[in-house]
RNA sequence: GCGGGGGUGCCGGAGUGGUCAAACGGGCUAGGUUGAGGGCCUAGUGGCUUAGUGCCUGCGCGGGUUCAAACCCCGUCCCCCGCACCA
């Protein structure tokens, strides 16, 4: 077996040597910029599923390279973040320590796995070069209004023993942590406005044509935009107002209570002094504090409690009274809403749990309803009744008209609400980048100067308690001057959630060494947008909304020219064993080192390329392995023992061209299994004949260059070729060249000996003593007839077998095999087709009978020319005759 | 419940109106090769049938459109993923 460790060395360091990789701008050059989501460096190390994710992105990236375009391929590290700084916490140590290490590890395993980054633009989120451009886009958030600190309830993980985003929340537990309920704190905190960005990161999605419709719909929902009315109602004896928001207003008529959100800060002033006060207190305490995501599911029972007070209807007058209820959100819309039992299901539960009168508004189109023998609500459209001058109307028309209808009044107006909201972006932990913001006594919140960032981590700090933010343990770090007034301030603690650093650092691969700016907005112009991004659906409503809001910003800070980073996602599957996703916490990892002994990485890249398309998710199969390193032991002899020859092979090339058509578009579209087939067949074919050209080999050799680069470079250099396969033109299919009669008449060929085969086993059933066999190749089957009374003519023939695959003689068969078996002395099989056809046909005469124990005579005599048939054939004329004699 | 994806041979997976359902790989069976082999080569691998290139069946289940359906339409069951009282 050929030692593949050697050739991967072998290839590695010439391609490092050689730079071959690296890209710079070049106005001239079409420019194609591929990308996978830049990994945290976990200090596992690589497996089996994280070479296969990157596999995709660097055939693909070859691929590109070797079609002419500029390839920016970069890799870098998400190297903030908790493991690092927990494991320095175990180890008193310093959470650089352990980065490093780890992102060391990664490269030198993503080096093995024969990746073609550019290496020299490889950035690392930790480093000082790097996050100082954080803070920088921090102070131009903040310089633009769109960082703040607020005071409010926000999630907080116990594990990470820190607060999370709302996107870091998943079914009320924390992202990271399946296990953990996520707490509610009421704490300040520094957010980023993406709200305001809502509208646009909606409205951008239906430019997004590269992007799966469900990570699209994922991210309609999350941003949740809803169009209404926010109507308000005076509160009785007292000078405050309750705002709700709703998309119903055309239940108006209908509305017989209103609720607030238990967190609502009016509700305390509202029953502050009455007899409720105690109760309404316990309520919020329980919803809130003990109750905060079961409260929001759906089958949870509702509840909620009159808090004493009543509003008046601005248009009818009417008396409504106000509760608090679990069901209603403070975080969305106005923090309270107004009740329509007979139209909305929930309103419904809780008006008859609490005894609260429902009233009828709009009535489905066939019955009318009654209020005291409704089950449940009405939610149907139909005609508005009970509500004044829209009485008759259609609800859905006197929508807008309720909109004009609360403006005229002074009691509202039409909407739009979001359910996105902002992004926390505080952490209170130590890896990470820190918020360039100073506290003074006398000066408050003041911004840390551009001039004086980055605003460094400590380094030489060490842990000594795991408890709270070590940071806070920091003296050196947190005592520092006031930048506006010099006197002694504090330094913010906390640090960024790490999605930040991963909002632009697709933009900081254009431009990775720049000491002045986050990237040059020249270069980034260049590069930009993101041809091809590469990573998993998991960053649906996180890191794919962030990255996006990001660009936005950046644009209207002048440094971009695109709306949006990327056009194209592709979302790769999971590799699977044992039918759970592979991870080292499953315990079911098989590691890259293991393969690459083993089999080379070539085989491991073959293989996870092989078994199903990059989209799906798949199954890593030990077994199956082998036969991926079986077919590249095949082709590594293919392209060092076999018999080149310069000479034209025209079947061979056909079928080359055939190849290269199909293979360029299965890989331009990612369906790199199906490449892989079209490679294995052509590669099957050529490894059978005698001999190989050399335009076949070379071809084959490029076509695998893209999936197992090291292998194509060795028979690359086999073959006599100076410089890299790596980076040598794609080759261009000829549709001239592929002879599609040429490829058909061989598959006849096949099937012909296929036939023989049949016969033979008949005959061997038969016992015959004398058989002569002439195979006939009707694949144009109009000659058959012809060349039977040709051969008659000339021949003693009892029988022409016309073995053919297609169905009209093919029934004449069964026929033949009776004649056969009855008398077998003289059954003659006719072959038409080109000559070197014919031979190897007659060659493979002897093998086809090896095994029945008969002697095999081949005799070969030409059918007449001259009568024109092969020029209809389209071939050159011949016959192939069996003798068989037992 | 809503949204998205999917149900094809012993397995992983192709094929999305017809000329060929199961490409390609794995597994299994038989034969060959070999001193030997977990190597290589060849053939077979839905059912029926003495045999066949024949017949039947067949792409979750039930209907439908069509000359023609794994593929299109309707209904139904199951599996996976996301979101889930958002007013």
């Amino acid at each position: 077996m050929p030692n593949y460790t050697a050739i991967e060395r072998k290839w590695q360091g010439r391609w490092e040597e050689a730079k071959l990789f690296r890209v710079t701008e070049d106005p001239k050059r079409t420019t194609c910029y591929i990308l996978e989501m830049y990994p945290y460096p976990s200090g596992s190390g690589l497996h089996m599923g994280h070479a296969r994710n990157y596999c995709i992105g660097d055939v693909y990236a070859r691929f590109k390279r070797m079609n002419g375009f500029n390839v920016l391929y970069p890799m870098g590290y998400d190297s903030f973040g908790l493991p690092a700084e927990n494991a320095a916490i175990k180890a008193k140590s310093h959470p650089q320590r352990f980065t490093e290490e780890a992102i060391r590890r990664f490269i030198r395993q993503q080096k093995g796995l024969g990746l073609s980054y550019d290496w020299d633009r490889m950035i690392a989120s930790h480093t000082p070069e790097y996050y100082r451009w954080d803070q920088w886009i921090f102070l131009k958030m903040l310089e633009k209004g769109l960082a703040y600190k607020k005071r409010s309830v926000v999630n907080w993980c116990p594990e990470c023993q820190t607060v999370l985003a709302n996107e870091q929340v998943h079914a009320g537990k924390c992202w990271r942590h399946e296990e953990t309920d996520v707490e509610v704190k009421d704490l300040e905190q520094w957010f980023f406005r993406i709200t305001d960005y809502a509208e646009e990161l909606l409205d951008g999605i239906g430019t997004l044509d590269g992007w799966s419709d469900d990570v699209k719909t994922m991210q309609r929902n999350w941003i949740g935009r809803s169009e209404g009315a926010e109507i308000s109602f005076p509160i009785e004896g007292s000078g405050k107002r309750i705002t709700v928001f709703t998309t119903r207003p055309d239940t108006f008529f209908g509305i017989t209570f209103l609720v607030y959100a238990p967190e609502h800060p009016d509700v305390l002033e509202l029953v502050r002094g009455t007899k409720y006060e105690t109760q309404t207190k316990a309520f919020i305490r329980k919803v809130v504090l003990e109750d905060r995501f079961l409260r929001t599911a759906e089958d949870r029972e509702k509840e909620g409690m009159f808090i004493g007070r009543y509003a008046t209807n601005p248009i009818t007058g009417e008396r409504i009274p106000l509760y608090i209820a679990n069901f209603v959100l403070h975080e969305y819309g106005t923090g309270a809403i107004i009740a329509v039992p007979a139209h909305d299901e929930r309103d419904f539960q809780f008006a008859k749990k609490y005894g609260i009168p429902i009233k009828v508004v709009i009535n489905p189109p066939d019955f009318d309803l009654d209020e005291k023998r409704m089950n449940r609500a009405y939610v149907g459209d139909g005609a508005m009744v009970n509500s004044g001058e829209f009485d008759g109307m259609n609800n859905r028309d006197a929508i807008p008209e309720f909109a004009r209808f609360f403006e005229k009044h002074g009691c509202g107006k039409a909407t739009v609400q979001y359910k996105l909201r902002d992004w926390l972006i505080s952490r209170q932990r130590f890896w990470g980048c820190p918020i360039p913001i100073v506290y003074c006594d006398a000066c408050g919140i003041v911004p840390v100067p551009e001039k004086d960032l980055p605003v460094r981590l400590p380094d030489g700090f060490a842990f000594t308690s795991g408890k709270g933010n070590p940071l806070e343990q920091c003296e050196s770090f947190v005592k520092t001057a006031c930048p506006t007034c010099g006197r002694p301030a504090r330094r913010e603690t906390d640090t960024m959630d790490t999605f930040v650093d991963s909002s632009w650092y697709f933009l900081r691969y254009c431009d990775p060494a720049n000491a002045e700016m986050p990237f040059d907005p020249k270069k980034a112009a260049y590069w930009m947008p993101i041809d091809t991004y590469i990573g998993g659906k998991e960053h649906a409503t996180m890191h794919l909304i962030y990255f996006r809001f990001f660009t936005k910003f950046l644009r209207d800070l002048g440094l971009l020219r695109i709306d949006e980073p990327t056009k194209n996602l592709f979302n790769q599957g999971m590799l699977h064993k044992g039918g759970v996703v592979m991870s080292k916490s499953k315990g079911n990892v098989v590691s890259q080192e293991e393969i690459a002994a083993r089999f080379g990485i070539d085989t491991a890249r073959f293989f996870l390329m092989f078994v199903a398309g990059p989209e799906k998710d798949m199954e890593w199969d030990d077994q199956a392995v082998a036969g991926s390193y079986r077919f590249l032991n095949k082709v590594h002899a293919l392209g060092t023992g076999k018999k080149v020859v310069t000479a034209s092979r025209p079947a061979q090339l056909s079928r080359l061209h055939a190849a290269i058509r199909d293979v360029t578009a299965d890989i331009s579209s990612f369906r790199y299994n199906i490449a892989l087939i079209r490679i294995m067949e052509i590669a099957n074919y050529l490894a059978a004949q005698e001999d190989v050209s050399r335009e076949a080999l070379e071809g084959l050799v490029l076509l695998m260059a893209p999936f197992t680069p090291h292998l194509a470079e060795e028979l690359w250099e086999h073959i006599g070729n100076k410089g890299f396969v790596s980076v040598a033109p794609w080759p261009k299919h000829d549709e001239t060249r592929i002879d599609k009669a040429l490829i058909a008449s061989e598959d006849y060929i096949k099937r012909v000996q296929a036939d023989v085969r049949s016969v033979l086993e008949i005959i061997k059933a038969g016992s015959p003593k004398r058989i002569t066999l002439i195979v006939a190749d009707a694949w144009k089957h109009d000659l058959v007839g012809k060349v039977r009374v040709k051969l008659e003519e000339t021949h003693d023939v009892s029988k022409i077998i016309p073995a053919v695959m297609d169905k009209a003689h093919a029934k004449e068969i069964p026929k033949i095999v009776s004649a056969l078996v009855k008398n077998p002395s003289r059954i003659p099989l006719v072959m038409l087709g080109a000559e070197g056809e014919l031979k190897a046909a007659k060659a493979a005469i002897p093998s086809l009978t090896r095994g029945f124990g008969c002697e095999a005579q081949a005799l070969t005599e030409t059918v007449a020319a001259k009568k024109g048939i092969a020029k209809a054939a389209g071939a050159m004329p011949g016959k192939c005759a069996i003798h068989v004699e037992k």
